[in-house]
DNA sequence: GAAGAGGACGTCG
DNA sequence: CGACGTCCTCTTC
């Protein structure tokens, strides 16, 4: 599958994780901003017509989606996923082995469709699932406060790394910005509405198709919990740093290139990316300043506490957790 | 130069 | 009042 896509391709050459980002600022009055003046998606990709598939809306800057958007498909971390364009799916040849009958070829193409469909629907609602427990906010955008809206809009900036958008969103709710039409999204963000819009229509989406199936059916999809977890946790109280490593350490599919297990049994783990897993933090603390520097002195906070401690041999950015999960 | 330690004080729920 | 967040100085890697 092409992934071909010259607005969004990543400076270094080098591949990784949408939720990873390599350069990171530490000048803390631009901790939402990456540089923008070199990343902006090109107008080519945001004037594609609109493609939907299966239910699921697709948005018409889908290549931008594949390549940035955790929430639709990890396309470095399953590279035998489905495509998550309509037009390449339809054209693809469904599946490897040679069919007697185009009667037959339609069956099965029908079928391999179903299964690419479920595993898109999964990869959305796991993706909307793991960003609703990294921000804290709800599922369904119609359930978000002003506040939630905001955060919303910082992690869409973060993962697209786009310029601050959020500011044209202020004092909106989600069910304002429900309510909007894409035209004013536009309105009020010229470059970016549309994308913005699109990707509300993602959670949207998700919210939907959450509502057609029933939790059990999702399990094997959702990774490790269900979505009524995630509907517990995020009226939950505000979360601890410790707590919300440990989320991070617990998820490793999505957050290992940041922090990672060095010695699980003995709750002994790693930053590996300081400024990530602090730009992580600040998101879900609503700190835009938030940077490693303040984000460790509070980890030492946890020495005197008896949470966290050094390990026993002292290396950087390795601490344990006195008591092992 | 980044990470680590910890004091001092501010903020916020 | 607790749990950071912020800012700072000094030390260690």
């Amino acid at each position: 599958m092409s992934m071909g896509s010259p607005g969004c391709e990543h400076t270094d050459g080098t591949a990784y994780s949408p939720l990873y980002i390599s350069h990171l600022h530490t000048d803390t009055r631009m901790a939402w901003l990456d540089k923008t003046d070199d990343i902006k998606p090109s107008r080519s990709l945001l004037g594609l017509p609109e493609l939907s598939w299966m239910g699921v809306y697709l948005p018409c800057n889908d290549r931008l989606v594949m390549e940035e958007n955790p929430w639709v498909l990890k396309m470095t971390e399953s590279p035998a996923a489905p495509p998550s364009r309509t037009l390449e799916v339809s054209q693809a040849k469904p599946c490897q082995t040679q069919l007697p009958s185009y009667e037959m070829e339609g069956q099965v193409e029908e079928h391999c469709l179903e299964q690419v469909q479920t595993m898109v629907e999964g990869e959305v609602l796991k993706d909307v699932d793991t960003a609703c427990k990294l921000l804290n906010i709800a599922p369904d955008p119609l359930d978000w406060s002003c506040m939630h809206v905001q955060k919303w809009l910082l992690w869409t900036e973060h993962l697209y790394r786009l310029p601050q958008v959020s500011t044209f969103f202020q004092e909106m709710s989600g069910r304002d910005l429900c309510s909007m039409t894409e035209t004013d999204f536009r309105q009020r963000s010229l470059q970016f509405g549309d994308m913005l819009y699109a990707n509300l229509d993602i959670w949207r989406s998700a919210a939907a198709m959450k509502e057609r199936s029933p939790p059990e059916d999702r399990k094997s999809a959702a990774d490790d919990d269900s979505w009524s977890d995630v509907m517990c946790k995020y009226s939950s109280q505000p979360i601890h740093l410790w707590q919300f490593l440990r989320e991070l350490l617990l998820k490793p599919h999505h957050y290992s290139r940041c922090i990672r297990w060095v010695n699980k049994d003995k709750g002994i783990f790693k930053i590996e990316d300081s400024a990530l897993v602090a730009r992580l933090w600040g998101i879900r603390k609503n700190r835009p300043a938030m940077n490693y520097d303040k984000l460790s002195r509070s980890i030492r906070q946890y020495y005197k506490k008896g949470i966290i401690r050094k390990p026993d041999v002292s290396r950087r950015l390795v601490y344990q957790f006195v008591k092992p999960v």
